[in-house]
DNA sequence: GGCGAAGTGGTACGGGTGTACCGATTTTAC
DNA sequence: GTAAAATCGGTACACCCGTACCACTTCGCC
């Protein structure tokens, strides 16, 4: 029979549906970004998306997959948006994607990358975060994507990154950082001991 | 006057009120470390102390502010740890101390890290935790704390550090990493050859 | 047309939260 | 000693949470 017991079983199947279900993912995502993780609420959700509460409960299965929706989602975004700011303006003008990126926004993806440590579905998608970021670099470094030098030079700007993002020192700091660490990598232009390509 | 509006004036001047005070912050910083942020409530705060409820509404005036001296306290534990183990085994082996080190407790460290973002009390304790694995670094290169390549080198370790701490790749990447990146640090004016132990 | 499935939404439940309250007890000051 | 101040601890309040429930409407399809 099954009257509503209805969990969520697959998409919505109905045009008005998938609607629904992109615009409470949306709105999740916006108060992810604002609020960060503890303001993605059932009620916040729903109510952001101008539906009722028990929307959520409907298109969603837990809170849990409604926030690994939303993280795959940001995720995502912030990958097309990276890779199309880099291959426009070059890597050593990064310093300002960042000082003009929505700072809420960044907070909120960071948040949910280390509470991806404690959750194996979130970490997939951080992994995946950081492969699309290496990707990225490998590409505009013109190196293929298993070079450890691509590898490191991002791990070395993503923290600049969350360094500058959560303790707000002066740009310019981060700016020289980043320049040295250009410098440092590029210069190495040698073999670099690359033990494994695959 | 004020019979017991007491929200909390100063230090609590008595023997005993101190040593409580000391325990339920000990407990918040178990609790941050073992369960994150979400942890630590006033419940369970109090209970991992044996003390009533409303001890932690005396000692402390809000859950925020004994969240924040949780974070200085875990903070400069994590410094002591740091500086002796690397001052005794050296950069190098790092990643063996990082392999070594209590994961939730580590993870609850990066959580608070990025939620100060959010929070100006917090990010003055963030900084410090910045400037202090900073000097380590600095220290250990033997060049001054201003040194640019001893703040980027940092910089990428913690990187590297959090990126192996939350999506848990095979350790030997990491290790590889680590080791290009005081090879870049110190190919680029070392004044030390650091021997290799691989 | 009809009929079962899909979708909808108002409401309720059980539980956890931060914090206030306030009588009882201890400590300190005189 | 005694009174005032500090401390204690049980309890209560108001709120918010995730989620279940269930009568209702709308849709897809034979």
């Amino acid at each position: 029979m099954t009257p509503h017991p209805a969990p969520r079983p697959e998409p919505p199947a109905q045009e008005r549906g998938r609607r629904r279900r992109a615009s409470l993912l949306k709105a999740a995502v916006a108060l992810l970004a604002e609020g960060g993780f503890a303001a993605v609420t059932h009620r916040a959700v729903a109510h952001r998306a101008r539906l009722p509460l028990a929307a959520t409960t409907y298109y969603f299965a837990s809170r849990d997959q409604l926030l690994a929706e939303a993280f795959a989602e940001l995720v995502e975004a912030e990958l097309d948006t990276t890779r199309d700011w880099i291959t426009r303006h070059g890597l050593p003008a990064l310093a300002d994607h960042v000082a003009a990126a929505d700072r809420a926004r960044q907070l909120g993806l960071w948040e949910l990358y280390v509470h991806a440590g404690r959750d194996p579905v979130l970490q997939q998608i951080a992994r995946r975060w950081t492969d699309g970021c290496v990707r990225i670099v490998a590409d505009v470094l013109d190196v293929p994507a298993s070079d450890p030098r691509a590898r490191l030079l991002y791990t070395a700007v993503s923290a600049l990154w969350l360094e500058h993002l959560v303790e707000q020192r002066p740009l310019s700091q981060a700016r020289a950082l980043l320049t040295l660490a250009l410098d440092l990598t590029l210069d190495h232009a040698g073999p670099t001991t690359a033990e494994e390509t695959s």
